[in-house]
DNA sequence: CGAATGCTTGACTGCGGTCAAACGATGTGG
DNA sequence: CCACATCGTTTGACCGCAGTCAAGCATTCG
């Protein structure tokens, strides 16, 4: 159950909907009941940085084709080159690599409206394997090398803004999110080293909750959480058993609510006192 | 002591020349004698992705100005935004980030040839402090709102290579910066998160190691390493009392020398088994 | 020369890991 | 529809890696 209740809620437009909603949808285009899958990615990064219309308007105007997959899928392999930008609309994967006896760490979470291959078209590989928690819905865009080379122009913009907008969009798309994803893992790595497993937790699902708020994937504290405690203990560093006994002690401060892949936080503040959390720390784009 | 080596040594050529070297260095300029200290980061990209002659060129040709600090200065505070681009030329910093209590966490060390603010040209703010840890040389170039305001055909090129260069060389330059920042990033995440003392010590060695290596300051297995146990321990996100013990253990198991600011790396092919090392992890870039 | 800084060592502690077993939920095939 | 296997969670007992505390050294520097 814990691998369906984000998909269910996703879904809920399309395989719950009512008798009405259902002739609706017959009617118009499915655009128009379900939003354009690509406004969920345009959500995430506008939440972070100022997007003008202009480029609001590029981004929907990319070619663009979706895609599903399974759970526990291998979405990228370390060290390999991709073609198109991908992002995903909704579902979760995580970036991830292991050593050779086996143990693994987590690096971070895909959610819904992030960039996965993140800083391609700078040309290099993929610097982590992305495997999928839960299905997943991909939007690919076939991209650098090949749009450019057909369009030159993209190269150019008149944009009259703060400068930075005379740099295309695709790149400054990938630059964004790009630096967006050097600030988690930096976070990730004073979690990791500097804070206690209590700690650890209480910033995770405070990272969480906001980065799919920003989606619109909350509903006030409360979101869903797809991942085992195994999951969990590989992104934190720890052992399932301790990720287990955390738990127990944040619920039983009265701190956070969790179950059937459920979280309520409870008590955002104290939480965020006790993690040294802030929001979207290193981010304020807008200028 | 520790603190000057790798000042000693870079400043030879001119400090401790001979009174010949000193003639030269008056007759013609001082670029004749002394590396461009631009070409100090041009080695370092170069040696993870393909740089074209064009693209050298016009690093080269970047109006800048040079500067240096002391050590233990605040090179850039988390939250502040830059008008220039700046790189390390000569000395150490690092990106560093404290708890509220007082704990700190080194997310990264920036060393010659690296860019300090990547991702700058995404327009937002620093996502970590910068601090040197020895003196530093900085080379700093006025750029994106201004550059581009002012030239804004510096946002197309006629690169006739694989189409990522038809990227504005700059912008390609910071894309490529925070790629490799974001990697060493979760090289970093994967230490802290899985990996023994023994292990991430190893590991941390041998990627200082890698990087100097890369800009022509290390001497076969010999570099210098201008950290105290204190600094080592911030980072690794151990104890002061525990990287002691740690490289103990690694002189004992005849691995590693150490000694007045430097390290020899004793069997690399050893360390690098025990640690999981790969150089340069997902960066290959050239195509 | 004393003061400061950084390295080293020993004794003790504790956070988090490991091992092991049991339990609940889910799911699959006969 | 139940038997059984699988997966994830929970709990208890014990262990060990790394932290803390404290003191003693070695260098450097004003």
């Amino acid at each position: 159950m814990s691998q369906t209740v984000w998909y269910t809620t996703a879904r809920r437009a399309k395989g719950g909907g009512t008798g009405k909603r259902a002739t609706d949808r017959g009617a118009t285009s499915a655009i128009a009941t379900k939003t354009n899958p690509i406004d969920i990615a345009i959500r995430r990064i506008a939440s972070v940085a100022a997007l003008s219309e202009r480029e609001q308007d590029f981004i929907r105007s990319l070619p663009h084709t979706t895609d599903s997959r399974r759970r526990g899928v291998i979405l990228v392999t370390e060290g390999s080159r991709t073609q198109s930008m991908t992002f995903v609309i909704s579902g979760w994967a995580c970036r991830q690599r292991f050593l050779p006896d086996g143990r693994r760490q987590i690096l971070g979470f895909a959610l819904p409206g992030d960039i996965l291959d993140v800083g391609i078209l700078s040309g290099g590989t993929a610097s982590t394997s992305i495997v999928t928690i839960t299905p997943v819905e991909l939007l690919k865009t076939p991209i650098p090398a090949e749009m450019l080379r057909s369009n030159p122009e993209l190269c150019k913009t008149d944009g009259s803004g703060d400068g930075s907008a005379r740099i295309p969009e695709l790149v400054r798309l990938d630059l964004l999110a790009s630096k967006l994803e050097l600030a988690r893992a930096q976070d990730h790595v004073l979690r990791l080293g500097r804070q206690t497993a209590y700690e650890r937790m209480a910033h995770l699902l405070l990272e969480l909750h906001g980065r799919l708020g920003a989606v619109g994937l909350t509903r006030g504290p409360v979101f869903s959480l797809p991942l085992t405690q195994e999951a969990l203990a590989d992104a934190l560093g720890l052992s399932i058993v301790h990720i287990n006994r955390t738990l127990q002690q944040l619920r039983a401060d009265r701190l956070v609510e969790m179950g059937a892949g459920v979280v309520k936080l409870l008590d955002a503040d104290a939480l965020a006192a006790i993690a040294d959390f802030s929001p979207n720390r290193s981010i304020r784009m807008a200028s």
